[in-house]
DNA sequence: CAGTGGTCTAGACCACATG
DNA sequence: ATGTGGTCTAGACCACTGG
């Protein structure tokens, strides 16, 4: 059966869609982007929740009347732009975007999430002590193989990862850091207990990418999936280097302003 | 034939490249991530030049010994990335991409790029005045329907369009817009013909979003592509708006820096 | 007209995660 | 053992572009 007949076929006789619902394929523009639009509109109109697992690819595809390859390709566009994330060996599931979250300038990103009302949660995977490696050395102005603490968080609103920070700090000038921080979870309150009230941004610098496989996993993506990059300095009231902070943020849910 | 008979067989036999560079396929990695990594590498090697067409998909899938839906993978991942240009009934090109063009803050988007030594061109594709919309009616704090100008342009570096911008002026305020920059083709131009000398920059935001059909078209990529999005607003030096500028930007070629 | 990329079909095997 | 998503094959028709 080749592909207008089954076009036909398919705008003769309406074709079910998840529970009832009718996906009726029109000839005019790419079957995939119809499907495409119509599990989007699903999403948006709530009607597939967050966190929800879409039915098997087989079984989806048969309902729409379509190849896997075809169902494949729209649902593929779903995930670059992030409305779907899929497991391999457990399925595909609805990721909430968090619609044009706004973070502004400034040092303190996690406040500006906080202001848009959302739930904000903060989990640690990594506090460790090394040594500056060449690119630490160079941002944070030390001399290579400098003590340095280095700490990986990812940052959550409403129960979805939004963004992985990486932050390195010189040990030699907060000394205590992994003891106050392992007792507050704030990097503001490490600070503080230095004698730092202060902190001002020197530079940001903002750039673009796709999600290396270990971001994808944290970030509950796809691999490949564009996303924003971030790397600030921040320095204390007299100058001297305190923090160099990266961050991974997904593409499509972040508004940065300045 | 399987899969796994098809790999040893690759593996046993090298399988001629475009011009007698080898591909010899691997079993570990998915085979179009393999093609992805090996036109890559003619690319940035310098093998493959921009702007030179590639040959066509049965041609190359045929020499690389896949089908051609699997070497599609690979070529749709190298659109994503904005490494490669396709057009419908004419070929697959090349497209060089300014390796981590720097663009510092402030209003002057263009002197950053001259900076690197980059051969700068404008093209103007639209200038006309109209009526403000509710969007720039709002954006410029003026009444809805107010007489603004519209301009549009692209801006290549080395031949190679680069960004996309969109800017709108109050008319009241630069009541000579049209004649003086039909002449001198500079905004900066026309804003001290007006008597503004200086001006600052409001407000810059950035976004992330993917090119759409006419997006895809000025900056030579293929649609869906991911972008930037930039908006922002500058002032005289009274407060007064007197410029919106949206742009549109290769996400892969830019880092911005504030 | 011939050649291009874009779309689609109907199968199949695989690695992986879960019960 | 079963079901999932990820990969791959071997065909085909289409719309578009250019000579």
């Amino acid at each position: 059966m080749n592909r207008s007949v089954k076009a036909q076929a398919g705008a003769a006789s309406d074709v079910s869609g998840f529970d009832g619902l009718v996906f009726r394929p029109r000839r005019d523009t790419p079957i995939w982007q119809q499907i495409y639009d119509y599990i989007l509109s699903l999403i948006e109109s709530g009607y597939l929740r967050p966190g929800s697992q879409l039915p098997g690819e087989v079984h989806l595809a048969e309902k729409l009347g379509v190849t896997r390859i075809t169902l494949r390709r729209a649902l593929q566009q779903l995930q670059q732009e992030g409305h779907l994330t899929a497991r391999k060996g457990v399925g595909a599931f609805v990721r909430s975007l968090p619609s044009a979250l706004v973070v502004r300038d400034g040092s303190r990103f996690a406040e500006s999430l906080r202001a848009d009302g959302k739930a904000v949660t903060t989990t640690t995977t990594l506090l460790e002590e090394e040594f500056a490696d060449a690119a630490a050395a160079e941002q944070l102005h030390l001399p290579l193989g400098a003590p340095v603490v280095r700490l990986r968080r990812v940052r959550s609103a409403d129960g979805q990862p939004i963004y992985i920070s990486t932050k390195v700090f010189p040990a030699a000038l907060l000394p205590d850091f992994a003891t106050v921080y392992s007792r507050r979870q704030s990097v503001t309150d490490v600070f503080i207990a230095h004698g730092i009230q202060k902190y001002r941004r020197a530079e940001t610098r903002i750039s673009g990418g796709f999600a290396t496989a270990e971001e994808a996993n944290l970030l509950a993506l796809t691999p490949g999936t564009p996303v924003f990059r971030t790397s600030s300095i921040n320095t204390d009231a007299a100058g001297n280097r305190i923090e160099w902070a990266r961050g991974c943020w997904l593409l499509t849910s972040v508004d940065f302003v300045f």
